[in-house]
DNA sequence: TAATTGACCGATC
DNA sequence: AGATCGGCCAATT
């Protein structure tokens, strides 16, 4: 696996995405080393394949809010999907804050990837 | 082949 | 806090 188009390395950085955390889709273009794209990443998700399995409900708006657009199907459940791993979700928005994915540096300080969402670090 | 579209982002007003 | 604008670039029309 060398010669990983920008879709296929997009997806690799979407499944990297930790249980009960969610990334935007800057956050996500930029560590697949495509900054700037954000946009391609939207377009990377709707082009994959089920087979893959893709956490694509963990990605959301770089503001928490829910991307896709309102009313459809696959929204609601992206929001089902996310409470369903303990992420808070207000109205429509993510709580950043405490569900936003951080870099490899974030999960040495604030724990490994099985700590409870739920719990406040304050 | 050119124009349009889109699961976006950041800065600015 | 909301709205606007430019940039990004592959897929679709």
């Amino acid at each position: 696996m060398a010669d990983r188009s920008a879709t296929e390395r997009i997806w690799a950085v979407v499944a990297a995405i930790p249980f009960g955390r969610v990334a935007s889709y800057g956050q996500v273009a930029k560590l697949a080393g495509q900054p700037g794209r954000a946009r391609f990443v939207g377009q990377a998700l709707g082009s994959a394949p089920d087979g893959l399995d893709l956490p694509w409900f963990r990605i959301v708006a770089a503001d928490g809010r829910i991307a896709l657009p309102p009313g459809s199907e696959a929204r609601r459940q992206q929001i089902a999907r996310l409470r369903a791993e303990g992420v808070t979700i207000v109205g429509d928005r993510v709580d950043m804050d405490s569900a936003g994915w951080a870099p490899d540096l974030d999960e040495l300080l604030w724990g490994p990837a099985g700590l409870a969402p739920d719990e406040p670090l304050e």
